[in-house]
DNA sequence: AACTTCCTCAACCGCCCCGAT
DNA sequence: CATCGGGGCGGTTGAGGAAGT
């Protein structure tokens, strides 16, 4: 038993957008605003899933969108921010202004990947190909090994995985940085690694008493509203 | 010109999270 | 606490255009 269907799919079209759908959804948002995307297409008289409206919306006829090529700048910001990232595209976009997580995603699959193979770059990792993948297993000299049979009463593997039930509780604190003082003023972490200062994501001249958690295992939270890449009200997952 | 292969990107699918009940 | 439903996300697909033969 799944759930039920998101929608009809009987009576839905599919594929390709006509113009006179992408007419009739423009002028019902621009009339009643993004709202329940379920009663939408029904509301806006679109044979079409709530979902496939709110992603042509999203994705291609949102009025702030850019349209047009990747300028160098963002290409390098994309690569930065994976890194840090790795695939979450929404949060990527979130650093793009007028881009969005499906276009960012297209765009690293057919040219920043290909890039970054060409510099010797695994684009997974972000380390050169040839890079010997990092050490997974930890050894342990021979008076450990003398400590450890003692308290377990068996002899441990040569090797041990290395943290194999590790729970990579990240504690990220921006407050210990120190704030870096320009001509203009005083920048905030965020402003100064992010390069958003004076954006409404800057928090220059606001309380900086903020932690952020990362629990590798599967969760995260941040406590208080600011927020490690400069978005603020971010919520996400790892 | 005709055909094939490659590439791009809009759109779909299925899963997960979270708020409401 | 458990369940349900909506929204959102990342992975994948496939149509259509470009490039190559």
């Amino acid at each position: 038993m799944g759930r039920s269907p998101c929608c009809e799919k009987a009576h839905t079209n599919k594929g390709a957008w006509t113009k006179e759908e992408d007419d009739r959804l423009i002028a019902y948002i621009r009339a009643h605003g993004e709202g329940c995307w379920r009663s939408l297409p029904k509301a806006a008289g679109l044979l079409r899933c709530g979902k496939s409206c709110r992603l042509r919306w999203i994705n291609y006829l949102r009025p702030d969108l850019k349209r047009g090529n990747f300028t160098e700048d963002e290409d390098e910001l994309i690569i930065k921010l994976h890194s840090l990232l790795g695939n979450k595209w929404s949060l990527i976009a979130g650093r793009l202004p007028g881009r969005t997580d499906n276009e960012i995603k297209n765009y690293w699959n057919t040219h920043i990947r290909r890039k970054l193979l060409s510099r010797g770059i695994d684009p997974a990792t972000h380390r050169a190909v040839n890079e010997p993948p990092e050490a997974k297993t930890i050894s342990f000299s021979p008076k450990e090994e003398a400590v450890m049979r003692e308290r377990e009463c068996s002899p441990p593997p040569v090797k041990r995985e290395k943290c194999p039930d590790l729970n990579l509780e990240l504690r990220i604190s921006p407050p210990y940085q120190q704030n870096i003082q320009t001509e203009s003023g005083t920048l905030c972490f965020a402003c100064s690694t992010m390069g958003i200062h004076k954006t409404k994501d800057c928090s220059c001249g606001t309380d900086n008493n903020n932690n952020i958690n990362i629990n590798i295992n599967g969760s995260s939270s941040y406590n208080s509203g600011y927020d490690f890449l400069g978005l603020k009200g971010w919520s996400f997952r790892l």
